[in-house]
DNA sequence: TATAAATTCACCCTTATGGGTTAATATAGT
DNA sequence: ACTATATTAACCCATAAGGGTGAATTTATA
């Protein structure tokens, strides 16, 4: 049973998939249609469309309407969150094992 | 069709589960027995290992037995590719959406 | 108004996740 | 040789992902 289902779970989903990083990346440029977003892929529009709805759950990328056309865009807010907990584990241990390593290396006789 | 598979994918999906942070973070006091990193969670002993398994297909976690116990321990090294690519993208995108709010606001009549 | 374009919706299929339970295996200890 | 412990293996179940197709919806345009 998920009790919570935090951001930062739903941030990490979206970005361990190559299409949806490379979506983000194709963003990073600017604002683009669905359609400018799925031709460089040889899935259908409807697998992109579904790629970019687990993008927007996450909050990494907004849509505004204008007529018929949906523009994405960019928002990088959630990557803060994603960064800092992977950033302040490594530093965390790295710290330790690099701790550890010491403690081995000068009880070796 | 999967292609590649890359180790940041399995990386990011690896650290896209509270559970499997939560034995991350347990591991990160030292080396510890699948048993005892069970024990703080109301899941089966069973569930625990198969999260440890996606831990170490991520090369997160390594394993060394001894006797009947399987000690496990923290390798953060691949914390540090899933780092930078969020990383290196997060100063990207900011870059550029700061970019365009300068733009946007001196074009402001 | 009829048609074309841009998206999504509603389905289908397959595979993976995350949970469970009940064996099976391997090692320790008596 | 038994028995208890530590862990995995082999299953079952439900749900989500990731792919597809074809219809529906909305808006632009001839």
């Amino acid at each position: 049973m998920i009790v919570k289902e935090s951001t930062l779970d739903q941030t990490l989903i979206a970005l361990a998939d190559p299409t949806r990083r490379a979506i983000l990346q194709h963003l990073s440029k600017g604002e683009a249609r669905v359609t400018e977003i799925a031709a460089p892929f040889d899935i259908s529009l409807n697998s992109v469309s579904k790629h970019i709805r687990i993008l927007e759950r996450a909050n990494l990328v907004r849509r505004r309407k204008k007529g018929r056309e949906h523009l994405l865009s960019l928002a990088p807010e959630p990557l803060d969150e994603a960064s800092s907990w992977i950033e302040s584990h490594r530093a965390l241990w790295s710290g330790r094992l690099a701790e550890l390593d010491n403690l081995l290396g000068s009880n070796k006789k």
